[in-house]
DNA sequence: CAGCTGACAGATTTCAACATCTGTCAGCTG
DNA sequence: CAGCTGACAGATGTTGAAATCTGTCAGCTG
């Protein structure tokens, strides 16, 4: 590695700060410990993020913005049913939080504070996916296997309903013994309330 | 007052606690502030309540069973429709939580204290609600009004699904503008989920 | 002269001495 | 002698001074 050879890009900060934020937390990483970490002033680090916090969201927002990426290919793969598009974009969303707590607690508990600081990042990560949901059961809506409620609604009510599988304030509980068994009992209740009447 | 007069019993301490919970909040309240309230040493309040703890949690049940009493009403009143019943039983739930976070931060406060703790009082008072609610399904099931399914996985498929609107970590979000038809918008998709195909 | 540096003011965090609190218990008191 | 007290040890919390950090900017450098 020769840190000091390449210009300084927003692109390399992020890359340096996800890397000081995995080794020492949130509440322990500096942008002086950023900045050490690139061989640079902290001042410059603040050449291309206004503040700290900044820097933290888009850090966030990287993060976030693969996981949609992940989810974005079955929301668009329209070639399978609705009703199973809908069933493994609710698994998948689960199971991407659930290994990001498990695999990068530090990156992790970061969300953690923008959620709590309810940041503009999360929101729109929030919107993101209820945009991605919205879109799925507008497809079932169009292909007759959902009921005719407004897409939009239904998908708001999903999305708050599966919320102890994938808030980060629940993610104590995602290792439990019960909880798949416990997500799928939920996701069957809300496809059958989903599901347009016997043809 | 007297309150050196009469004897000290632990329904004394309970409401003398709570008083200085909710003058103090859980992170100032102290067993000699309680003891200075009731006018004795704090040695004596640990002749009724073993620890800190064991006291925190007694007030926070006391407090969770008065919920209780009242959710009970409506479990029990078996004149009504199920639907009508869970509807209401739900909509009551997330109403006393709201109150409770509106009119005694405090004792919200200490509530939330012992969620975190993952305390035995929390979840008796959980699996204690769960159990009114698998009535309430138990008895559409048998009106068949509600389809036929395992009651009690259902009730709790409910209740996870209904976190948003009765976990204290989301107090926070039950003053929002949009929260009542959000509340309304997912209430309607479960009963839309539990009702029975057409007779 | 674009981009970086490093000194700086004010905000925040750390640390250690000090104060208060929790939980126990021998002995006092009514 | 049942029930309460108050002194005590160890745990926890408070406080304020010192250290570190954030964010700015005048000036250096390639």
């Amino acid at each position: 590695m020769s840190p000091t050879t390449e210009t300084l890009t927003a692109e390399r900060i992020l890359e340096a700060t996800e890397e000081v934020l995995r080794r020492h937390g949130p509440a322990k990483a500096t942008v002086v410990d950023v900045a050490r970490a690139l061989g640079v002033s902290h001042g410059s680090v603040y050449r291309h993020f206004r503040t700290k916090a900044a820097l933290r969201a888009a850090v966030t927002k990287r993060w976030l913005d693969r996981m949609f990426e992940t989810l974005d290919v079955i929301t668009a793969d329209e070639s399978r049913a609705p009703e199973t598009r809908l069933r493994d974009w609710l698994a998948a969303l689960f199971e991407a939080k659930r290994r990001k707590a498990g695999d990068d607690p530090e990156l992790f508990a970061t969300y953690m504070v923008l959620t709590r600081e309810s940041s503009e990042v999360v929101d729109e990560h929030l919107a993101d996916l209820t945009g991605q949901l919205t879109r799925i059961i507008e497809a079932g809506v169009a292909s007759g296997d959902f009921a005719a409620l407004d897409p939009r609604t239904v998908a708001v009510a999903v999305f708050h309903a599966t919320g102890r599988f994938h808030d980060p304030g629940y993610s104590r509980l995602w290792e439990r013994p019960g909880a798949r068994e416990d997500f799928t009992a939920l996701v069957d209740l809300l496809l059958r309330g989903l599901r347009a009447p016997a043809a």
